[in-house]
DNA sequence: AGCCTTTGACCAGCG
DNA sequence: TCGCTGGTCAAAGGC
């Protein structure tokens, strides 16, 4: 057996081990997944120029769970990025159907590892891309440039080299194709474009403290962010990036190698079957979101099957309890935050109420900053703060306690972030995509609990 | 021989 | 204008 050989082997072995770590992951809290599950969009309407995608992050080495044989290939693998070349491309170049010429690389600011640039391999084809990795040189983002103008190759290779680039047997690209369907694939890359907005950093500072002195470490209570929201806040700094694409391929991609089905159910799979069951509460505050952003987000809710229950303004005449009850029917809560947000006491209440069913475990949040920064939510300022400091004068001590406390959890909480001048339409494709991929991952802790050995029920 | 990576140099954009 | 940073080029060498 060569050495690309064992390569190889030893590499695929590890993406399987990933895999099934992946899967056991699903006991843990959704979010926590949040690296290795997003969902790709898979019938995105191309309303407007600019389409995100996210994919999944190459599971970091240092994730593998430290048993049996994994570990001895974790042990393997971290030695081979640390050496230079050769091996270390095996591990860290993204395959993704196809064939890369590196012509270049640069040590990037705030980064360890270099930022590697590589070619389309095909003489008429410039497409581009970079690739960027982190301490132990796990991929944290690949941006694509550019759109192919041939078929992939189907035999994944190029030419006659033998030297082990763009193989089949990367991590990256084996974990890619793992977390996500051929079909996906496809759609995604019909529509890809760029984007390196969303980020991932810690959700507190002490986590960022953590974060800087490893920064490479997961971490369960990463948020995503946008840049400018990172930017608001100095003291906070980018833990992970989803790998990202920039430009578009023109033409189709090849079905993805049968792998990736034989190590992973199809997301989309997952999404069909958390629909039936999980539900999505929205709030929101003001006629200026409902009339415009809510209904399109609903619209798109509907055009993907995403069930969900609006907690309308003429639904409100009701009592709270009711409100209440169907948050409890629900297992994600699509929160909007608006400036206007914390004028509501009624919000205020439904803040509170949602963190202390997060606090339980019977729903996850999903923060929208409608036009407004997540850091005026956490820190009650700007104009968010002034409503909700008029709102407190006329309140008691302990609900102000307890909005705070509420307010405090949700804009920590992993959220989308809508600036004054972005697309509403974009944005509103990611907002479904991250509850599409909320919904995959909550599917699968209920699949999980479902799959519990000897509850007959069950079975 | 062909294809690849490496690496220093060059260039452009930006503040 | 200058310095910094990121992106690309191209010669050299490896496989």
């Amino acid at each position: 057996m060569t050495q690309q050989q064992e390569l190889a082997q030893v590499t695929a072995q590890a993406v399987q081990g990933n895999t099934v770590h992946t899967q056991s992951q699903a006991e843990s809290p959704p979010y926590t997944e949040q690296r290795q599950t997003s969902l790709i969009e898979p019938e995105l309407p191309s309303f407007s120029p600019l389409h995100r995608y996210q994919i999944p992050l190459v599971q970091d080495s240092s994730e593998l769970e430290p048993v049996s044989i994994f570990n001895r290939q974790k042990c393997y693998l971290l030695s081979l990025a640390r050496q230079p070349y050769k091996q270390s491309r095996l591990i860290f170049q993204a395959d993704d159907e196809y064939n890369w010429r590196k012509y270049g690389q640069k040590q990037v600011k705030g980064s360890e590892f270099p930022r590697i640039y590589y070619k389309c391999t095909h003489p008429s084809c410039h497409v581009k891309k970079k690739v960027e990795r982190s301490l132990y040189g796990q991929v944290t983002a690949i941006i694509y440039k550019g759109d192919h103008n041939h078929e992939p190759p189907h035999n994944n290779k190029s030419g006659n080299n033998d030297n082990g680039s763009s193989k089949s047997c990367d991590i990256a690209s084996q974990t890619h194709q793992t977390s996500n369907s051929s079909s996906l694939n496809k759609t995604k890359r019909d529509h890809e474009t760029t984007t390196t907005n969303q980020m991932y950093v810690a959700s507190d500072s002490e986590e960022v403290r953590n974060a800087e002195k490893h920064d490479d470490e997961p971490d369960p209570k990463r948020r995503m962010v946008t840049k400018d929201d990172l930017f608001d806040e100095p003291y906070r700094r980018i833990c992970y990036k989803r790998a990202t694409y920039e430009g578009k391929h023109n033409h189709d991609v090849p079905a993805a190698r049968t792998s990736s089905h034989q190590l992973r159910p199809n997301n989309l799979h997952n999404t069909a079957t958390a629909n039936v069951t999980q539900q999505v509460a929205i709030i929101y505050r003001g006629d200026h979101v409902g009339c415009n952003f809510v209904s399109h987000v609903t619209d798109a809710f509907d055009r993907h099957r995403v069930n969900y229950f609006v907690d309308k303004k003429e639904q409100r005449g009701t009592d709270l309890e009711n409100i209440f009850v169907r948050f409890q029917e629900s297992s994600i809560a699509l929160a909007i935050i608006s400036t206007r947000f914390s004028e509501s006491r009624w919000c205020m209440d439904e803040s509170a109420k949602l963190k202390e069913l997060a606090d339980q475990g019977k729903l996850q949040i999903i923060p929208i900053f409608y036009k407004v920064s997540a850091r005026d939510v956490r820190r009650l300022t700007g104009e968010f703060g002034d409503n909700f400091w008029t709102l407190a004068k006329k309140s008691s001590g302990d609900q102000i306690k307890k909005w705070m406390d509420a307010l405090k959890y949700i804009s920590n909480k992993m959220g989308l972030s809508l600036k004054d001048k972005s697309s509403e339409a974009d944005f509103i494709k990611e907002v479904v995509t991250e509850v599409k991929r909320v919904i995959v991952a909550t599917g699968r802790c209920m699949n999980q609990e479902a799959l519990v050995p000897g509850d007959p029920q069950k079975d």
